[in-house]
DNA sequence: GGCAATCATCGAACCGGTTCGATTTTCGAG
DNA sequence: CTCGAAAATCGAACCGGTTCGATGATTGCC
């Protein structure tokens, strides 16, 4: 069932078909109204393929995801949700592809096979390979989190630095004089990952300017280590408060540490970070905590991709997110004594 | 960069170049050479849409998910990461397509227009118009779950219901004489949604022929919900010691029901259920739970989909799994007394 | 009634691969 | 040295769309 079909039944030429389809030249009612009625007699939608070939462009985006290996936060898979909807509201598809690991063959096909417009990236690190690879490849991309350099490259990202220092802001301003933050893994800060980096320069800074004591750990993103790492926390750090978290697979560790210990939550201790919503709601009680808005940034990613198939390599574009501390029941004053 | 140029500065014709890579005809070993100096040289791949065209196939898979609206739980998630996998050891890629709600146009897209060699289907209803659509175009296709006549189509399934069987006697034969199996949601299982359906089925039969009393609670896919389903529970038979449950979301909230009402497990309570390994280690304690084996229920239905594409609609084949109990320790001897 | 402008439609080229039949080259046997 | 078969390569058609320039049919105007 092919345009030349269609064609033939309707008593025309194939490309009058194409026009009355596209609307790219006028056709006349008549025409486009007997083309239609063969169309919907037979059941006939363009082949993909083919448009592609001929268009030079494939509306469909690719997106980069973590291997399955590591698994996937909430926040990475209401992403990648979010962006196959949006991408649905521009009439376009979205190919996943996992990276890292020995994934790279996938990456390959994705990105060199002229198979997507565009690529979006999850997870970047500060200096990742793929962007370069992208980059040399000239396939416009954007990244969820930024590289190095942020003017030269186009990027959607939560502001970690920024919601990091509201987090401490609001721990001292309820009095709190220790606190700590329980970063994500140990790999992840040493390879340079974004938000884990930011998020500790933010912490440290920020607790300095209100003269407040700073401890910060790594952990890695799982239950186990999160009840590991809360425990390590109070035997080194006792007189410890409140605690800033950006670790939201640690957190259930996390909750069955302060139970074990004895801690209620806000009373003894108090906990707050940047956690999905859904998360934060989840937790007991929910959490304080700037909510990571997935939906928003993929809505932006895939608006940002379209420009930039649009107009080409102009200057790179960028948002920023710094979403409001939502305010629950997770945090409150440090007790005095 | 086609292949056209790459033919031209090697000195030889397209088709040459075309076989040199394919190896679907013999070529000198001098040419060919030739060939992946002058390809490596320009770092030439082939373009994948035209290669689609000529071949009549996409080497790609569409898998159809729950709406973002939905949220997806763990086992869904990892369940996606696993088929792009278990795709691209095969050499395909996978196009997502949100269904239900409004995403119709999405599912059209991916289904009619040639974009696919093949569809996964996920989250599959008894009775589910959308296998009837793609039946209509005889698209091949694997559903994870399986409908109403389960002779008529591909598919790869968990046996819920020998599973559900094996936690009640499990329970039985630690002396449990009063269970209950906290379901899915009713809206779930009132729209016929199999695993749910047959869970129930399975539980009360087994239930009986155990001389066990069995009630079955339907319960919403979040925390909240399984809170007040088991302070529900807990009201309406408090002779109730132990739980079945396929609800992974509601966990969260069940255990911090049980530690409301002051209940260990598995001293004074026993759960068990159909749980994702994951979550079934990160529950305090860990649960004896029959594991969803998500990866492995990628990898067959990828191999299922791939045969399908290769031999046409010959005989239907399933896959049935019914992974054994994982005995962890939140299952006890019910007390005597 | 003739002429130009406009509208609708057509035919052919093109996108970049694959594949088939035909042609050229190579090589061994007689 | 010649002939025939096998090996290597070529040219053209094809997949199913889009797009451009050209052609034929209408229409308005003088």
């Amino acid at each position: 069932m092919n345009i030349g079909e269609i064609a033939k039944r309707a008593g025309v030429s194939r490309s009058t078909v194409s026009y009355a389809l596209s609307g790219k030249r006028p056709v006349s009612a008549a025409t486009v109204r007997r083309i239609n009625d063969v169309i919907a007699e037979l059941g006939y939608r363009p082949n993909a393929s083919a448009r592609a070939l001929a268009e030079g462009r494939t509306r469909t985006f690719g997106l980069v995801i973590p291997p399955a290996s590591s698994r996937l936060t909430d926040v990475q898979l209401g992403f990648v949700a979010s962006v196959v909807e949006a991408a649905a509201v521009h009439d376009h598809d979205v190919l996943l592809s996992p990276s890292g690991g020995d994934h790279d063959r996938s990456f390959d096909r994705v990105v060199t096979g002229r198979r997507v417009d565009g690529v979006i990236l999850m997870e970047i690190l500060l200096h990742d390979p793929r962007v370069d690879r992208l980059t040399s490849t000239g396939l416009p991309f954007v990244t969820i989190g930024h590289v190095e350099d942020p003017a030269a490259s186009w990027w959607v990202d939560v502001d970690y630095g920024s919601l990091i220092g509201r987090c401490v802001r609001h721990l001292a301003d309820l009095g709190h004089r220790d606190i700590v933050l329980i970063n994500r893994s140990a790999e992840l800060v040493a390879s340079g990952y974004g938000p884990a980096v930011r998020a500790t320069e933010a912490f440290l800074e920020s607790a300095a300017a209100r003269g407040v004591t700073a401890h910060d750990v790594c952990c890695a993103d799982d239950p186990a280590a999160g009840l590991a790492c809360f425990e390590q926390i109070r035997s080194r750090w006792p007189e410890v408060t409140a605690a800033v978290t950006i670790n939201e697979a640690a957190l259930p560790g996390v909750q069955r540490a302060l139970h074990r210990a004895g801690l209620d939550v806000p009373r003894d201790f108090s906990l707050t970070g940047v956690i999905a919503d859904r998360l934060a709601e989840d937790f007991h009680p929910p959490l304080t905590a700037a909510d990571v808005p997935a939906g928003e940034m993929a809505r932006l990613a895939v608006e940002l991709l379209l420009e930039q198939i649009a107009d080409g390599p102009a200057m790179a574009r960028h948002a920023l997110l710094a979403p409001p501390i939502t305010l629950r029941s997770s945090t409150g004053a440090r007790l005095s004594g």
